[in-house]
RNA sequence: GGGCGCGUAGCUCAGCGGUAGAGCACUACGUUGACAUCGUAGUGGUCACAGGUUCGAUCCCUGUCGCGCCCA
């Protein structure tokens, strides 16, 4: 049956897909040789928030040209697949969806009903997902397709697995060794989804900014000389002040500031340092004093050189505040709403002024307790508060004020007005990646890893080349950050995830809050702190040495083992319960309760997905349980990803790989450039700028685009979309189908040849005509280029090599050149290459167009296998035969300047010439006799006499000959002249160039001799053909 | 401000010491046994700029200008 005309890329899909299905043509260890290594990849899990962008269909095509390329190899081969669970990004698409269908709010809901409700978002996305990845030819393990949260207490049938086991083990073992720890410390609060956050996951993001000017005016009515200088020590201002002027972007947190900072080396501030002052803000009868201190932090060049210190709500500050013994007073809630719990304002402000004024100390939770928010503002939002804030401050004419000309609306006069002094500054500002919310800086309690401690091995890793990563400027990123880590916070206050394993004693903690407080009211009154009991000493001790310590706190897998640890650790019997507020109720029903029991609460938050995605390699091979697979293919081998989560997810695997079964997780990584949209941008699910490659598949096909995917993937660049690329190697494909289309409709396929013409092994010797032993040699260099550029991961080159092999020498010059082969003496083995050398199109094409390739396969015979567990080639240099090769090239060279010269001369097309040889070394002779019918039916050519060249002939010079094309009365001279004097001019300039080289002694004397070869060999070629035009335009002189 | 990287054909990008490349676009012309999703032949580049190293620089070094990204 005659092949279809084209190939149906959509209906061929499927069925394929389908095929390898059936012959479990992706398991693990699927086509390997016996003994054969191991090859390994793991899947950067895709989010379970919905389905995969043109970034996903890039990342992935990279991986599965890898593991085919492999498998083929007959390699031991494993590409794991499987999903994140991805927790504040799915919470965030459920709860969207949830509103949009009317459905209950997250809160409404609870914590049961929303997880399950997420499980279900869960089973939507992934299903989308993996069909996605099928459709794009994934040649993944589908039967071990991991999640991870699998196994998770609360997953639904079909959510079975370990990972949440491993997740579980691993924080209790670090937790053990003492590499997690929890404190109150400043952490990036997300508002929106009232969580803390990473670093990691805050976007810096330019905005409008304004800064305003405040006067603080000095407590008591003292006053100062303000003094300031030019650099030459000149003074040019000089004024008594009262006041010390301070400038902010946040004017809604001075109500929590603690100090003003100013540097040490600020001479014009030096008189008041130590001095209170007011923050001029909040009910006249209790503002509040703050002392104004010396610290390194301001710089005494910006602003007025004085910064308020407000711990609790700005890195910085917390950092001096740390240092100075300065309370951070928390001044918003969750929802960075002004706080309105706790006591009124004039008592809070009380407390504030007793300990600014150094009569009171107060422990970190009675600070926490202040609420500093006048009652006007408690419960605003915290860009109102700001608004109420300036306006209080302004009215009250305690903000810096600058002259302005105004005009009156009314009567149109103008007049100088005085009005607040605004600075408008572009200003980075925090943003959450997910919420795109400000980010608040938050006093709150998370949990850390010590990263510090185990960044070492991951470093040395990279160092000692354990671990490559592809490119190079990669290892420099990551060194940068790993030398710099940060704690990682990854506690989040969020429901979708693995709940933290630690249980709290209520009891115990309410009982050292007690005895803190009790210690500070014995010192505050003046009394010896050995006054006080001994064991509350003890406690206070080991409280202030582990932040909350170890005291009170649970960590274990489950529940049973935390009833076993709290059973060995404290007197008194466990009671477990969910919440902090059960315990709490059943405390309050009857409270000599604690006196009997140890009430122990689960710290309701749950881990930073990228903990349990920072398990993934490991993971999903079984640990902690020793399988086979985590044996055979751990470590893994390459890891292929975007450079963007290079911090997120590359370093923090190889840390925790590290940390916990001391190897590392991946040999190399492999970081590929940002698939971005028109206009540049960052793709990403939350921004919807995302491209749908099921589209493009629809259009143009799978092949198509995973071949576009891999021309585009050189090292270090950014992918932008371009649909006319794709069309272009869709072309490609149809290009191939023709080629194969040809070849069947020639018989090369046939029944009789059929045994031979597929055998893998061509032997040179077999095959005698120069045409076939060229491409063959031809095909060589293209397998080597091919494996040359896949081991050294540069995708495109090998994309590069198989286009212009396929296009450029198959069915540009082969087919053609075959044509007249395909009867007589060379036919049946011209039948036998061209069968060979296409199997060997659709073996090497495989990896990047799996689906045409296969279907060709399949096709073109009755095979043994399907091409997916072809045997990928491994001849070589072997195949190649230089002579054939300089013929065939001498022959195309012919062609092309034939076909060049008769095109400019308007010779019609389809006009034969007869063609006049008038000079013809001995190799181009036997060139010429071997291969006649070739250049004769390409060129047009119907005849060829020795003969010298008569007048009005059209010259064709090539190596080691002439040639003429008479065509008197037919040829334009002028055009002629034209033609061969441009040619003349460019060999002019470049025998110029080449002699200019040969003729510097330096050149000579320095230059390889390789290059000194070539040199001389280009002169001489160039010369030997400017002769040869020379010639030919001093003919047409004569004619003309 | 610190780090990483990029300025090559009209567009999108390769190349990174030895005489400038691809696809698309553009122009002209369409023939012979697959292919108009095609064929043939062309047009188009002071490789951002200025210095330096070198026999030789698009490539290495320094600086300048312009543009990204990451981290402050």
């Amino acid at each position: 049956m005659p092949m279809e005309k084209n190939f149906n890329a959509t209906e061929a899909e499927a069925r394929l897909a389908a095929a390898w299905d059936a012959i479990g043509a992706f398991k693990a260890g699927a086509n390997a040789k016996p003994g054969a290594e191991p090859f390994c990849i793991m899947i950067p899990p895709p989010n379970v928030t919905g389905s995969l962008h043109m970034g996903h269909a890039f990342n992935n095509t990279l991986q599965d040209i890898l593991v085919r390329w492999h498998r083929m190899q007959g390699h031991d081969t494993l590409w794991q697949p499987g999903t994140d669970h991805a927790g504040i990004a799915t919470q965030m698409v459920t709860e969207r969806e949830m509103a949009k269908e009317g459905n209950l709010s997250r809160r409404e809901m609870g914590r049961e009903a929303f997880t399950q409700r997420v499980w279900q978002q869960k089973k939507k996305s992934r299903a989308t997902i993996i069909g996605q990845l099928k459709r794009l030819g994934a040649s993944c393990d589908w039967s071990r397709e991991a999640f991870t949260m699998s196994g998770a207490p609360d997953a639904p049938k079909g959510e079975e697995g370990n990972f949440h086991d491993a997740v579980i083990k691993v924080f209790v073992d670090l937790y053990n060794k003492g590499l997690i720890y929890r404190g109150k410390r400043l952490v990036n609060w997300d508002p929106h989804f009232e969580t803390a956050i990473s670093d990691l996951e805050v976007e810096q993001i330019e905005v409008a900014g304004h800064m305003w000017h405040f006067k603080y005016p000095l407590a008591g009515g003292a006053t100062y000389e303000y003094v300031e200088k030019d650099e030459d020590g000149t003074v040019t201002l000089r004024e008594t002040r009262d006041y010390i002027s301070i400038a902010t972007t946040r004017p809604e947190t001075m109500l929590g500031d603690g100090a003003v900072a100013v540097h040490p080396s600020d001479e014009r501030y030096a008189p008041i340092v130590g001095m209170l002052c007011e923050i001029p803000v909040g009910p006249k009868e209790h503002r509040r004093l703050i002392p104004i201190i010396a610290d390194e932090y301001p710089d005494p060049s910006f602003g007025s050189g004085a910064v308020k210190i407000t711990g609790a709500h700005d890195f910085n500050d917390y950092a001096v505040a740390k240092r100075a013994g300065i309370p951070c007073y928390r001044l918003m809630d969750t929802r960075a709403q002004m706080r309105a719990d706790g006591a009124p304002y004039d008592e809070a402000a009380t407390i504030a002024m007793a300990v600014a004024k150094g009569e009171k100390t107060l422990t970190e939770a009675e600070v926490d307790a202040i609420n500093l928010v006048p009652d006007d503002l408690r419960g605003l939002d915290r860009y109102e508060a700001r608004k109420r804030v300036i306006d209080q401050i302004t009215s009250e004419g305690l903000a810096v004020t600058q002259l302005v000309k105004s005009i009156d609306k009314e009567t149109g006069a103008e007049h100088l007005e005085l009005v607040p002094l605004v600075d408008q500054n572009k200003m980075m500002q925090p943003h959450g990646d997910r919420s795109k919310v400000v980010i608040e800086p938050m006093l709150t309690d998370q949990w850390f890893v010590d990263t510090a401690k185990i960044v070492e091995p991951a470093l040395e890793a990279v160092r000692s080349g354990r671990t490559k990563i592809i490119p190079a400027s990669g290892e420099k990123t990551y060194y940068h950050w790993l030398e710099n880590i940060e704690p990682w916070c990854i506690s989040r206050q969020l429901w979708w995830g693995h709940q933290i394993p630690v249980w709290y004693t209520l009891g115990r903690k309410l009982a050292l809050e007690d005895a803190e407080k009790s210690l500070s009211q014995h010192s505050q009154a003046g009394e010896d702190v050995r006054l006080v009991a001994d064991g509350i000493l003890k406690d206070m001790a080991e409280v202030r040495r582990s932040g909350y310590g170890d005291i009170g706190i649970i960590c274990a897998s489950n529940e049973q083992e935390a009833r076993k640890k709290a059973e060995a650790e404290f007197e008194l019997p466990p009671k477990f319960f969910a919440t902090e507020e059960e315990a709490k109720a059943y405390l309050a029903e009857d409270p000599t309760r604690g006196k009997r029991e140890t009430l122990l609460y689960r710290d309701p938050d749950v881990l930073d997905t990228w903990f349990s995605s920072g398990l993934w390699p490991i993971g999903t091979l079984g640990w902690p349980e020793q399988t086979p697979e985590l044996q055979k293919y751990f470590p893994t081998s390459v890891l292929v990803t975007g450079a963007d989560i290079l911090f997120f997810w590359v370093a923090r695997m190889m840390m925790m790989q590290l940390a916990v079964v001391d190897q590392v997780p991946f040999h190399t990584v492999y970081l590929h450039g940002l698939v971005r949209d028109a206009k540049g941008k960052k793709m990403s699910k939350s921004l919807g700028n995302v491209i749908d490659p099921l589209e493009i598949i629809d259009e143009y096909g799978t092949d198509a685009l995973r071949f576009t995917n891999a021309a585009m993937a050189s090292l270090g660049g950014t992918l932008k979309l371009d649909t006319n690329r794709i069309a272009g190697y869709r072309n490609f494909t149809t290009k191939l189908w023709n080629a194969t289309r040809f070849a069947e409709m020639n018989g090369v396929f046939g029944a009789e040849g059929m045994a031979q013409s597929h055998t893998s092994a061509i032997r040179s010797p077999d095959v005698q005509n120069t045409v076939n032993r060229w491409i063959i040699g031809e095909t060589a260099r293209a397998r080597i280029a091919v494996d040359d550029a896949l081991t050294n991961f540069r995708f495109n080159d090998a994309a590069d090599v198989l286009y212009k092999f396929v296009w450029g020498k198959v069915c540009d010059w082969y087919v053609e050149f075959a044509k007249p082969l395909m009867d007589g003496e060379f036919a049946p083995e011209t039948r036998a290459t061209m069968a060979w050398v296409l199997d060997q199109c659709y073996l090497l094409l495989h990896p990047f167009m799996p689906f045409i390739t296969e279907e060709l396969w399949g096709l073109t015979g009755q095979r043994a296998k399907m091409l997916v567990h072809g045997d990928w080639p491994s001849y070589g240099a072997e195949l190649i035969d230089e002579k054939a090769d300089a013929e065939m090239n001498w022959v195309i060279s012919l062609i092309e300047e034939i076909r060049s010269s008769r095109t400019q001369m308007r010779v019609p097309v389809g006009l034969k010439l007869p063609m006049l040889q008038v000079a013809l070394d001995d190799k181009g002779r036997a060139a010429w006799a071997r291969n006649q019918a070739i250049i004769c039916r390409l060129a047009r050519i119907d005849s060829l006499t020795e003969a010298a060249a008569p007048k009005g002939a059209i010259t064709v010079a090539v190596e080691g000959g002439t040639f003429a094309l008479p065509l008197e009365g037919v040829i334009d001279i002028a055009e002629e002249k034209a033609r061969l004097s441009k040619g003349l001019e460019k060999l002019k300039k470049d025998i110029a160039s080449l002699s200019g080289r040969l003729n510097n002694p330096k050149f000579v004397a320095s230059a390889p001799d390789e290059i000194i070869d070539e040199t001389r060999d280009n002169l001489h070629l160039n010369e030997a053909e400017a002769a040869k035009l020379q010639t030919a335009l001093a003919r047409l002189a004569d004619a003309g």
